[in-house]
DNA sequence: GTGAAAGCGCTAACAT
DNA sequence: ATGTTAGCGCTTTCAC
C-alpha cells in the first residue's frame, strides 16, 4: 500500500503539497499529482488522517433492529441526503439492548464524526458517553427525557388518538390495546394517546385489555393470543408497532379469528405490503423516510458548524390510512363492553 | 478526551503496560490501572490503534438493499455470529449501484479488517480494490467469475428449476419469468435454473415472457403490467425474487386478476408475510440467517488466519414451500399456449 | 504556493 | 513483568 511519501516523491513534490492538493487546494503541481495518484492507485490512510485532524469524515446511523421495516426507511432517507457529501454512513445494529448499544456507542463514538441515535429505551446512559465525547448526535424517533438534543419524531400521541378516535367512531366500546415497552418514547407515546383518546371519548379500557409487549413480532403474536383468550375478548384491537401487528395477525389467523367480522384492528406504522393482506389492513402511517432525511440534514448542519445553538426538535405528524381491518364489532357483541 | 499517558500517568506506571493491560495480558498494576481508566472515563482512540498496530476491530457488511427482507436476515445471522468476538459490524448500503459500492468500498478498505459482501454486479472491480488491499473478503450470495473467493451461496438454478417444474406439474404450459438482471449471480442463475427447467419439460418460453427486471419492487410491477397486456398471457409466472414478487403482486391486485384462479406465482425467497397474504404465497425459500452466520465464520476464520488455503464455497439449498398462489390453469386456457 | 518538521495516540521492539 | 523509544501516515504550523 502505498503512502503520502510515494506520491509525493513520484510527482516531485513534497508531503504536505500532496495533502493540500488532495484537500482541494489550488497547487501548482496538480497534474503531476493526480497522475501519480493513480499511477499507484494510492488511498490515503483513514487511521492516519483521523488521528492527526481528529476527523472521520463517517457517520453512524445506530437503530434497534434493522430488520424493522421503518428503519430501513430512515435509513433509506438518510443515505440519500449523505450521499452527495464527504461522510460514509455506518449502520449499526443494536438488537433492542441497552448493553449492546452501550458498548457499541463507546467503540464506535471515536470511529465517526457524529451519530443518529434511535436509543433502545429512555432510561439510556448512552447520551451520557456521547455528550462527553463531545460529537454531534441526533435523536431519531426516540427521545430521552430531560436533556435536550436534536430530534426528530412523530407524534406518537396524535396517531394513537386518531387510532381510537376511529375505532370508536365505529361503534366499538371492547377495544384493546398491544403497546410497547413504555420505558420508550414510542411505546409511551403511543400507548397513552391511545388510552387517553379512548377515554376521553368514555371508553374504559380495563387491565387485560392492556397488553403491553416488546415491539417485536413474536411479542405481538403472544399478546393477541393472551387477549383472545380472555372471557370477554375485545371487538377491537390497536398494535403499537408494524412488527407487533404481524404477530397479531399471524395469531388471528391460527385461530381461525376472521378479520374485520370478529375483531378489528389498527397498526401503527405501514406496511409494505399491507395493501395485500387479507383484509388490507387499516394503518396509522407516517413519513418514515422524510424522517431520515430531516434527521441526516440536522446532524450535517451540526458538522458543518451551521446548527442553530439550540437543540432543534421536529415533530412529523401522521395520518390514518383506512383500508379493510376496521369495521362495527359484530352485531351480538356491540356496546356489550359497558 | 484522556490519552493513555493520562492513565498510566494516574496509575503510576507507562504507557506500554497500560497498553499490555488494555490488550489482555497479566500486569501487575492491574487494579490501579482499572481504577484510573475507569475515574478518566478513559476509552482508547480507535485511530491512533489502527494506525499503529494495523488492526482495526472492525468489519464491513456491503449490501445492495437494506431495506430487502433477505439482506436483514443475513445481517442478523451475521451479527449473532460477531457479537462474542472483538470485531464491530458496519452495515453499509450501495442502492444497487456499482459506482457506489466501489466508492464505499474503496474508503472503508482501510477502515475495517475484512468485508463480507454482496456485490451489485458481477462485472464488478471492487473485488480487485479489495484484493489489492488484501484484506479478507468473503462474497455473500453473489460471486464473480473467475477468480476464487470465500463465498457462500445458495442453489438458485436448483431453486428456480424446481419451480418450473411444480407449475409444470400443475399442468401449465403458458409460463413466464420475472427474472432479475442478468449480469447478477442470482439473476443469471435462477433465471437459466427456471428456463432450462422448463425446457427440459417440454416447455419453451417465447420471448415476450421472458421478462427480465431489476430485483425491484417497480421493476416486478412493471414486468408484471407487461405481461398480462400480451395477447395471450401466461397462466403462470416465477417473480426471481421478494421485492419484485411483490410488486407483481400489486400489479395483479390493480388489474383485478384473481390469484391462483387466473394466473398462478411462484416467487423466491420467503416472505415474512407470504403467508397472511391472499392467497398465502407458494415460494423458493433459502436459509438467510444462516447464510449470515456461514459468512461471518468464513472471514472470523481468515481473520484469525485459521483458513484453509485454498477458497471455501458453501452452497446452500433452497425449498418450496408450498401454500395456495398456484393451482392448475383456468381451463378453457390450459394447454392453449402449445 | 511550497517545504521542513513536529506530533496526533498508540503499539511493538528492545532492553532490562 | 516493565519501561524506553521509535514510528505508523497523515496534517498543520511555521518560515520562506
Amino acid at each position: 500500500m502505498p503512502n503520502i511519501s510515494d506520491v509525493a516523491r513520484r510527482a516531485g513534490v513534497s508531503t504536505a503539497t500532496v495533502s493540500r492538493f488532495l484537500r482541494g487546494q489550488h497547487v501548482r503541481a496538480a497534474d503531476a499529482i493526480r497522475q501519480a495518484v493513480e499511477d499507484l492507485a494510492y488511498r490515503p490512510a483513514a487511521a492516519a488522517r483521523s488521528l492527526r485532524s481528529g476527523i472521520h469524515y463517517a457517520i453512524a446511523v445506530v437503530v434497534p433492529d434493522v430488520t424493522n421495516p421503518f428503519f430501513a426507511g430512515l435509513v433509506k432517507g438518510i443515505e440519500s441526503v449523505c450521499r452527495s457529501g464527504p461522510y460514509n454512513v455506518f449502520l449499526v445494529n443494536t438488537d433492542e439492548s441497552v448493553d449492546l448499544e452501550d458498548s457499541v456507542v463507546a467503540d464506535i463514538m471515536h470511529r465517526v464524526d457524529g451519530i443518529i441515535l434511535a436509543p433502545a429505551t429512555e432510561q439510556d446512559k448512552t447520551p451520557a458517553r456521547i455528550k462527553q465525547a463531545g460529537i454531534p448526535v441526533v435523536f431519531a424517533d426516540r427521545e430521552l427525557p430531560g436533556e435536550r438534543f436534536d430530534s426528530v419524531l412523530v407524534d406518537n400521541a396524535g396517531g394513537a388518538r386518531a387510532a381510537a378516535v376511529y375505532l370508536a367512531g365505529l361503534g366499538h366500546t371492547r377495544i384493546a390495546t398491544i403497546s410497547g415497552p413504555l420505558n420508550t418514547t414510542p411505546g409511551r407515546e403511543r400507548h397513552e394517546g391511545f388510552v387517553t383518546g379512548a377515554e376521553d371519548l368514555g371508553i374504559a379500557l380495563p387491565d387485560e385489555y392492556i397488553q403491553i409487549a416488546d415491539f417485536r413480532e413474536a411479542g405481538g403474536y403472544q399478546a393477541m393470543l393472551r387477549l383472545l383468550a380472555l372471557p370477554e375478548p375485545p371487538t377491537a384491537v390497536f398494535c403499537a408497532n408494524n412488527l407487533m401487528t404481524v404477530g397479531a395477525l399471524k395469531a388471528l389467523y391460527s385461530m381461525r379469528v376472521r378479520v374485520p367480522q370478529d375483531l378489528s384492528i389498527v397498526g401503527f406504522d405501514d406496511l409494505d405490503l399491507a395493501s395485500l393482506l387479507w383484509p388490507p389492513l387499516t394503518v396509522i402511517d407516517r413519513p418514515t423516510v422524510e424522517q431520515g432525511v430531516l434527521a441526516a440534514r440536522l446532524l450535517l448542519a451540526r458538522l458543518a458548524g451551521h446548527g442553530s445553538p439550540e437543540p432543534q426538535r421536529v415533530v412529523l405528524s401522521t395520518r390514518l390510512i383506512e383500508r379493510a381491518s376496521c369495521t362495527a364489532p359484530p352485531a351480538g357483541r356491540a356496546g356489550q363492553g359497558r
